[in-house]
DNA sequence: GGGAAAAGATACCTGGCGGTAGTTTTCAAT
DNA sequence: ATTGAAAACTACCGCCAGGTATCTTTTCCC
């Protein structure tokens, strides 16, 4: 019965694996000298090499299934032979890619974090009066943690399976989050557009909105997220009682 | 080997446990008839005799370790027998109050829901201004919230874990705060006492203040509960753009 | 086409943990 | 002191899921 109840396997199934198989050998043209590149699970550093590529391409594939998987059901209560079904593969596959459940979560994880933390360093780059650039700089990276929405929820609820090294890691990215936010809010008080009682926790409060953002918002709801992310600027530029240009406005044709 | 890992069941440890034995059958009085209560692991109504008391008391224990555990560990990496040693008693104590794992992790999140129910619909009764009733309903909130940090976040944290009919009496609290929360807006707004731009998203980021609150507060911090909640209520009525007495206070001696 | 190696699947092992049965200890009433 | 029941402990079971050794299939160069 145990057997029985390993779903997913018979008729269709079987030709949507042909279909993966399919996909990744046609991706791999002639290659000669084929060198024993053999499983990749423990490395981080495959060549950029076409078989490289190819090994990248079956990464992402695994952490989709296991991104979609952790989020709905949660780590502890997901299998490796879960994920494995979903993409119609088994077992053996991920750990030829991840040489363990754990790593797979810290590569989703890790991912996550990266990703928020190029977006800030990019927006930190741009111009403007400190209010809109309070405003951007919320929005985009609102927008950036909404879009690996699943990433966010998933490195929040599991984080005390991480190693103590990813958990630092990532510590230290959340309070480089803060401290530049911190020196926003100080240099727009200085400027005397932000009006600020206690420039700690209203940098925590903001931070708070994005890190709340991903466990409420639903695609299905009644606000996209651009929507959602300009109202929640609108009222983060509330909190700081931001003086400039006010709240409430569309996206970018500020008249500065 | 496996059996000399379980710590801490030596010397000192074992004074402890006599101790907490003496402390339940001292709080045991005469008693004659002596019903056979039994083991109370799936009642949630014992009676409230004596025996009683003592059967709540010792589950109170083990909620309390738990508690503990599971905050610090997360439910996944705590075995019961961890939960166990942490009160100097063995697995099968847990069991007679508890028919699995997972009531206990309910009873953990259920208990936390029913808390900040009870305090929200108290705090809903009071009097006073739109302005001040929302500047006190966010901090007492909050306080009650962050009185029981562990919970708050166990239960964010676990919530996948949960049968779905503690999911759905739980989510239907939260819409219940919300709704709660929109009238209150709605009426401030009316009023005149408060200007606010979208009422649903504006009340989601209140209440993701305050469902954030748990995830970064420390007790080791600059600030004590008190003064983060006043603080970051001043910024709700920032938020709102309320107009009567100032955001900025200390506790209750409004001249109002 | 032949053949070797790479990639994946099948089938298996094993440890750990949730859960339980049977035994010992405790303690209050006689 | 005796005793008997309640409560807790020791010792155990079985399952399940993470992880692996081996066999099969596919691929791709000559």
């Amino acid at each position: 019965m145990s057997d029985s109840s390993r779903s997913g396997r018979g008729t269709a199934a079987a030709s949507s694996k042909a279909d993966l198989r399919a996909t990744e050998s046609a991706a791999l043209p002639k290659r000669r000298g084929r060198p024993p590149l053999a499983r990749t699970a423990s490395g981080e550093h495959v060549p950029d090499d076409i078989r490289g590529a190819v090994a990248r391409l079956k990464r992402e594939r695994i952490v989709a299934a296991a991104v979609e998987l952790f989020y709905r059901q949660g780590y502890g209560r997901t299998t490796l032979e879960q994920v494995a079904d979903a993409m119609d593969v088994t077992k053996p596959f991920i750990y030829a890619h991840f040489p363990s459940k754990a790593d797979l979560l810290a590569e989703i994880c890790s991912r996550a974090i990266r990703h928020a933390n190029e977006v800030l360093n990019r927006i930190l780059l741009e111009e403007g009066s400190h209010t809109e650039r309070l405003g951007r700089i919320f929005q985009e990276f609102l927008l950036a943690v909404l879009d690996n929405q699943a990433h966010a929820v998933i490195y929040s609820r599991e984080e005390t399976e991480l190693r103590q090294t990813d958990r630092d890691a990532i510590n230290s990215l959340r309070r480089s989050f803060d401290r530049k936010l911190v020196s926003l809010l100080e240099a727009g008080v200085a400027a005397g557009e932000f009006v600020i009682d206690d420039i700690p926790i209203t940098a925590i409060a903001i931070g708070g909105l994005v890190g709340w953002a991903p466990v409420w918002y639903r695609s299905s709801g009644r606000l996209t997220k651009q929507q959602a992310a300009e109202r929640l600027s609108a009222l983060v530029l509330n909190m700081v009682k931001a003086k400039g240009p006010t709240a409430r406005r569309g996206k970018k044709e500020s008249p500065k």
